[in-house]
DNA sequence: ACCTGAACACCGTTCAAGT
DNA sequence: ACCTGAACACCGTTCAAGT
């Protein structure tokens, strides 16, 4: 049966979760299939590409609720997204990059977006406020895991991404009342 | 006359400048310089620990100044680095790169810190501020370059930048009353 | 339609040997 | 002390040719 593209990104997350982003190459996930490297270009134009197909299904367990909350949904969808992305050695750097190349990637970023709107009193503060909570959380990521790397503590981690989350929340729902429960 | 580390770096820098980090390769750097690739060895332990150096060069001109208040000199501080380091292809992901393998590779990153700690009412707070703001700046850059490069328009990408300087410092400001002109 | 084989133009790093 | 030459073990991508 042929290569199918479900297979290669398969694959792809599989190399990634056990042996991080420098090993996952073009070269090393066509001999973990079985082909050449250069079958897989029959199904993938290229790898940049390859490595957003890779976050969509990273992301694609976090959980989208909604409960007329918008901030505790924003603390538990980034909460989410750390808890998808932390296990996987250089998730927050594909995560990153996929972000860059196509804000629409994942739903996750999506909602994250729809959700700041509804808490910001105005356009310009949401849009702010996306980026702030998106940057801290995959900022945040890749800090703890670079430590981890380095063999330094990560014992406060959890703490200070929470605290962290406290403080871009904080300062939206200050400097606006919450519309909360209106959509 | 011998090659200089002082020479690696500056070419290195340059090369970064104007073509960006996948050209800054030790190959292409040899070549730049006339020597052998071996050679840059005898100078540097690794390509790493070049970037680290090439991040203190680029963050060197970032003016460290203190007026007394905590929340304008991180503003400054905030707005210097993004000056340094847009107009630099990749300089966002040179520098996160940098301070993830050494936290006080630039005392830049050290200024910060105090700043941060003399604003917020307790370690634990200072830390996340620091954490937020250098998440913030970073990623901004990041954002902004590619969006760059993906031709996308950045008008607004200045007063973005800006409100989430605020938001990150009005969180910081209004959870603890300024200590301010206390050192 | 799907893949192989082979090439092109590269990488970072090491190290004996030269001067 | 400082560098060359040459190697080792790789890269991403393309594409004629095969089945």
């Amino acid at each position: 049966m042929p290569l199918t593209h479900e297979e290669i990104v398969d694959a792809a997350v599989d190399v990634l979760r056990r042996h991080g982003l420098a090993d996952l190459t073009m070269r090393r996930l066509a001999r973990e299939l079985g082909v050449q490297p250069g079958a897989l270009y029959w199904h993938v134009p290229n790898k940049q590409t390859l490595l957003v197909r890779v976050t969509e299904r990273v992301l694609a367990d976090v959980p989208i609720r909604r409960s007329g909350h918008p901030a505790a949904d924003i603390r538990r969808l980034a909460k989410g997204i750390r808890a998808a992305v932390l296990p996987i050695p250089d998730g927050s750097d594909v995560v990153a990059l996929s972000y860059a190349l196509d804000a629409e990637a994942s739903p996750v970023f999506v909602q994250l977006r729809t959700l700041t709107g509804e808490l910001a009193d105005s356009a310009t503060t949401a849009a702010a406020a996306q980026a702030l909570v998106i940057h801290h959380v995959l900022g945040s990521i890749s800090d703890e895991q670079n430590r981890r790397l380095a063999d330094l503590p990560t014992h406060g981690a959890a703490a200070a991404f929470d605290r962290g989350l406290d403080l871009a929340l904080t300062a939206l729902t200050a400097t606006s009342l919450p519309r909360s429960v209106h959509g």
